[in-house]
Parts: structure tokens; C-alpha cells; sequence
DNA sequence: AAAGATATGTTATAACATAACATTTTTGAG
DNA sequence: CTCAAAAATGTTATGTTATAACATATCTTT
């Protein structure tokens, strides 16, 4: 792995402990491996994906051992669930109340988390003209993205 | 199954018929069976439960018999996959270019599906800031509908 | 009637997720 | 400190959603 890779990850390891720390979510040796791998990984994840991952260093790991930690982190609003994909991602920043938008790129799969106060807007605004109250939560918005529609891919 | 009921499916049934004479979409006895099943359901439906029903008439009906199906309807705008609850639905508008918007709701699980142009101009506009070219489809929106959200729910 | 395309049948399995109960570890009251 | 409750993790089994791969049937066109 490059060294600004693994740069990037720390700094991403140390950010998110300050912010457990602060919100008085529990970090357990578990815990932090999963978030490291998530890290790491450095885009979307499945479950068993994690799952293979953490095996290398605990090999009899199962199953619930991931989705519980998943789980957790998404009770807390550390991580997201991206249901279009059946995977998971970490969240950007917690502190934005764990709402906001996430392009995927259909090509790549890359998902950038961006928020958007006014488009939060219009969908409010947008779902009450039918009496629906929209529950804020991750939007996930599908597309091409910026390096997929730039030329060079066939 | 009341009368009213009855005739709307049937109203359901005509309107998809004409629609896929229309555009060249093959029905089948299949087929139709399928969307039978799915419009009598009348709200979104799982593949599973599709197949459960099938099976009533097609005993040894499998999991790909329903998935084919789906996959077909899917290609052809007739129905939607509504990803965020792995269930299906037939499109209210498939003229409308199968797009629009999804209010799902997370009390009563009912699904509304609108057309709001400005909403997907909001979303395109939003997309575009980050280089994405957001690709329209049925966005799903979570949120509680006017039914669950007028007091009498508990 | 034969050839190719389309649709469906059939078997097996992959991929995603959770229920239920056992054990271990942590935490807080006394 | 220590015991009891709570929280976390381990373990086994299974539920749910979806597809791969190949066989057969039907439809279409010549």
C-alpha cells in the first residue's frame, strides 16, 4: 500500500476515534478492525466482503460477528447502509446528522457523499405537496460520474 | 375480493395490455399471470411472494420462472425493482419514461409513486456541481405517508 | 420442415442477512 | 472488591433474495 494511502487511512482511523470518543460510541478492538478494513478498502463494501478480510486475521469469524458491528456503526451514525448495492460505507461526516446525498457512479461504482441543504429542500418540499413527510436520511443518487463520462472510457 | 377492486385490476390489466401491443412488449400467459398477481397484490411485492402466488396455479413454478419475468418487465418500463425494500412494482406511468419519484412509506409500507419535473431538476442540478450526470430513474424517497402521519397511528 | 430465436423448465448454488442461544467481557451498584 | 446486570462476541443454524448453467419447449421465419 502507498505511503499516502496509508497516511490517508490513519488520519481517517484518528478522525473517527476523536468522534466516538466525543459521542460516547464504543470502540472494541472488533470495532476498530472492521472500520480499518472499511478504510482501507477505501469504497463501498459488502458485508462478506469485510467478512473475508477480517478472517485473515480471525479466521473463525461468522457472519453476525460483521452485521452486528455494521449494525452498531449505523445506529450511530458512523457508517451507512447503501441499500441499492447491499453495502456499507463510512460516513463522511457523522456530524452532518447522517443525512445528505450519495452519487453512485453506475460505471465504476464509486460513491462520493456530498450534502445538499437545497435539494434536501426540494425533496422536502416536493413529498409534503402528497402529505408525505420525508425522513431524512442518505439519498442515493444514481449516475455516471465525473472521470467515468470524461472521455477515455469506451 | 370486492367488486370495486376487481374492476380496477381489471382496468390494470387493460391499460399494460394496450400499453405493450403499443411498444412491442411480448406479453405471454406467463407474463401475464405475473403482473396479474402483482396488480391484485396492489402494493410493492417481493419475487418470492410473486412465486408463492404462482405456485397456486404452477406448482412447480421456480425462483428464475418469477426473476425472467421481472428482468423482462424491468427492460421494458413495465414495472419497477425498488431496491431500498428488494420488492417490485408495476409503474403507474411507463410513458413517463420510467422515471419519477417513489414515496415509500416506512410505517405502512405503501408506495406512492409521483412525477414531480422539478424535483428532477433539482437533483440533475445538484449532481452536475460534483460532475455527476445523474441518471434518471425512480428515486426512492423514505419518509411516513399522510395516512400514518395523521395521528391515529399509535 | 428445418434453423434460429425466444421463452420456459429444472437443478444447483451464490450472495445477503438474521434468529437463537452460549460464552465472555465490561460496567456499575452495593 | 465482588457480584449481578448489561454489553459484546462466539457459534450454529437457517431465512431471504437472486443468479448461473443447462435442458426443453415453443414460436417465427424461411
Amino acid at each position: 500500500m502507498k505511503a499516502d494511502k496509508v497516511q490517508k487511512v490513519s488520519n481517517q482511523m484518528g478522525q473517527i476515534k476523536r468522534y466516538c470518543e466525543q459521542k460516547g460510541i464504543k470502540l472494541t478492538p472488533l470495532r476498530e478492525e472492521i472500520l480499518l478494513i472499511m478504510y482501507q478498502f477505501g469504497q463501498i463494501i459488502t458485508a462478506y466482503e469485510i467478512l473475508r478480510q477480517l478472517r485473515e486475521a480471525r479466521p473463525n469469524a461468522e457472519p453476525p460477528t460483521v452485521y452486528r458491528v455494521l449494525e452498531y456503526f449505523q445506529g450511530t451514525s458512523v457508517i451507512h447502509r447503501i441499500a441499492s448495492k447491499n453495502a456499507y460505507l463510512c460516513c463522511i461526516n457523522p456530524d452532518e446528522l447522517h443525512r445528505g446525498q450519495l452519487l453512485l457512479c453506475d460505471i465504476c461504482d464509486e460513491a462520493n457523499e456530498v450534502f445538499n441543504s437545497g435539494l434536501i429542500q426540494a425533496v422536502t418540499d416536493c413529498s409534503s405537496r402528497y402529505g408525505f413527510q420525508f425522513r431524512d436520511g442518505l439519498m442515493e443518487i444514481h449516475g455516471v460520474c465525473a472521470k467515468c463520462s470524461d472521455g477515455a472510457m469506451a
